[in-house]
Order: C-alpha cells, then sequence, then structure tokens
DNA sequence: TGGTAATTGGGTAATTAGGGAG
DNA sequence: TATGTCCTAATTACCCAATTAC
C-alpha cells in the first residue's frame, strides 16, 4: 500500500548534474558545458560541485527553447480533497487498492488542500465541491488559471448535483463530475487512465 | 531539554547537521565528513551529536569562497491569512506603506492560504485563528511541525482571545496573539525587525 | 516520566563530479 | 555542439547503536 498522508517533507529542493541531464536527456558533460560557459545558472557546494535550483532549470528551459521532460516518469499522484473522514477514507482504500503504484494523499481542508496541491504536485484531484470555507468551484478555476497545475487533471464530487452545478464545473475545466454517493465503478473507469501508464 | 522550544522569539543559536546540509546543498554526511576532518569547527552535545553556530559556518563559507545569500536575501514577505474583506484590506495597506519594500499577499480562505504558504514561502504570516472551514491552531502547528516552514513567524489574530486560547496558540510556536480589534500600533513592534532587515 | 519516530555518529564501500585533452 | 574516457577528489549510500525531538 503506498500511501501517503499528510506531513512529509523529504523533498529536495536542489538538483544534482546527473538529475539535470536526465530532465534534458542530455550527458552529465553536457550539463556541465552549459554551466562553465554560464548558460545555466549554478551554485557550487564548498568541495566544488555543482547544484541547480529548480528556477535555473525553468529559465533555461525557456531560453533555449528545450522543453524539458520533467517529473512525468515517475509514479502518478491522486489527490483526495474531502472533509468526511469515513468518505475519505473510503477513497483512498478503494484508489491504493486499484493500483499500488499510485501514490494517494488527502486533504480533510481548505488549507491542506492548498498545501499538497503544490508540495505534492498531483497528477488527478478528487474535489468534493462542499467543504466548509472552501469554494470548490473557485479551486477548480485557480487551479486550471495557473500554468503550474493546469494539467492537472480534476475529479468534482457534490452531494447535489443539480444540471446547473454540473455544468458549471465543467465548464472550469473539470474532468467529470461524481454525484455521491460515490459511483465506485465510475470512479475506477475515471482513473484507469492513471494505473494503465503506472503500468507501462 | 528542547532546543525548538526554547526558541521563542528569535532565531535558533544552535543549526543540526541537517540545516547546515541544506544551506550548502549537500547531505548531512558530508557534513559530518568536514566536520571530522577538521574543516568545519563545531560543538558537541553531552551525547556526541554535533552542533553549529552560525558563527562556524560563515567562517567555513569563507574559506570556501561561498555565499552564504541562501534565501534570506531578497525582500521580506508577509501573507495576510484573513476572511473579512474589509480587516484584510486595512492590513494590506497598512503593512505595506509600513516599509514598501516588503510584499504584502493576502490569503482569504484557507485554500489560498495553504498555496501561497508554499508558492511565495513568506517570511511572516498573520494569521486570523477564526476562518471557516480552517482551524488555526493546526495550520500554525503544521506549519511549524514542516522543516520547509517552521523558520517562518506565525503571528495569531483573534476575536476570542481567551487564556486558553492565547497560551494553546503561543504553545503552538506561535510569536504572538494579537486581540481584534487590531492594535496597529503593537502589530508596527512586531513587524519591525522585518522592514529594519529590508532596509538593510 | 515514558514512548515512539526521526536524526546522528562511525566506518567502509560505492557513486558521482570536476578538469583537461582527445 | 555533444559525448566518451582517465584520474583524483568530493559526495553519498549503507549498516547499526546511541542520541535527540516531541
Amino acid at each position: 500500500m503506498n500511501m501517503r498522508n499528510s506531513q512529509k517533507s523529504g523533498e529536495q529542493q536542489y538538483l544534482t548534474p546527473t538529475q539535470v541531464a536526465d530532465m534534458f536527456k542530455v550527458s552529465p558533460i553536457t550539463v556541465r558545458q552549459w554551466s562553465s560557459s554560464g548558460k545555466l545558472k549554478c551554485q557550487t557546494t564548498p568541495g566544488g560541485h555543482r547544484r541547480y535550483l529548480p528556477s535555473d532549470i525553468e529559465e533555461f528551459a525557456k531560453t533555449s527553447g528545450i522543453n524539458l521532460t520533467t517529473s512525468e516518469s515517475g509514479p502518478k499522484r491522486v489527490l483526495i480533497v474531502e472533509d468526511d473522514a469515513q468518505l475519505g477514507h473510503l477513497l483512498e482504500e478503494f484508489i491504493s487498492e486499484l493500483d499500488s503504484e499510485l501514490e494517494v494523499y488527502r486533504a480533510e481542508d481548505g488549507f491542506r488542500a492548498g498545501e499538497l496541491l503544490h508540495t505534492v504536485h498531483p497528477d488527478l484531484i478528487l474535489l468534493d465541491l462542499m467543504m466548509p470555507g472552501m469554494n470548490g468551484f473557485e479551486v477548480c478555476e485557480r487551479v486550471k488559471r495557473d500554468n503550474k497545475t493546469r494539467d492537472i487533471k480534476v475529479v468534482a464530487m457534490t452531494g447535489y448535483s443539480s444540471e446547473h452545478n454540473v455544468n458549471r464545473i465543467l465548464a472550469a475545466g473539470a474532468e467529470t463530475c461524481l454525484s455521491k454517493p460515490i459511483d465506485f465503478a465510475a470512479l475506477r473507469t475515471i482513473l484507469a487512465p492513471l494505473t494503465q501508464q503506472a503500468h507501462a
């Protein structure tokens, strides 16, 4: 079970030459050249090894027009935004067992949702539209408006699926809108693309 | 002996190996090597673990020719978490006029707060404890528990400042707890360190 | 005060990185 | 322009018991 709950902060905020090389699909030596010629900014360790910040990489990617094959290769991540503990847990279990390769995170409030959106950068969000202090429609709109997050698929969930609400959330960029109680068969179908890629 | 709690309002005077490692973009193991080979001075706890003084770090950085322009550089950022539009705007105005160098952001809901926490990584958070769908105490605890955000100062604001609540938020790691209506003179004092550094 | 998870130190081996000439 | 190779140095991984944080 590859379930990753809330508090995890073992991310690395710097990149080594080989990691950068992998991102651009070139050899580490080439990355070294880019740095020594000043094309790619870098910091150095006291021992003289180069360290790269994500911002430096992005800038270089834009300047040189090379598209970076970022972390598309890693395991797929799903973020569940649901304040109901019971349903939330059920969804966690269901998705984890669908594919043990999937990393499942859950936010039980808006703050946590905002945090996880940017710290784990999920591939898909299961979003409860009706949560206290959080407007699900707005959240979806914001996700789709931000360049950094617009590639994330949003699957809405609501207990009041009026035609108006469904149209509104779809217009905001959501993939689909599931009515509660959740049809798990439908959910499985929706998640199929993620599991297929994870197995590939 | 609890080192984290002993640094109530100021900076931490000792740095752990991991913290030093982050500063130099290196693994903790490497820091250990620097110390055991005598390149990096250090003190030790009674149990034999290494602790570093900022002065030791600076000296080592100079010797190695590294600029310690970690994340301390750049303009200071303040995040206001307040759902009341009127008060929120007032705070924005006040802080902006206190020092035009300060960057002021505002979150009107929990989701936005979580987003901004990680996207702008503020130096200080003005946190309303009573917001719908968001437990201010929990938020503060989470901020202080995460290595990435624990250096962020938290200033709480509440309309119901019972002694119990004040103690609870201070125990969670907040700098102070302001009662509403806000005492702007007190707020100015609290923000003084930021404005001074911004001008330096 | 007691319990549990995370960090640390030591030592050795494995990996990665930098520089330069091809 | 990008890369493969050689040599040396810097950095990291791994193991386990002790220490520390909360």
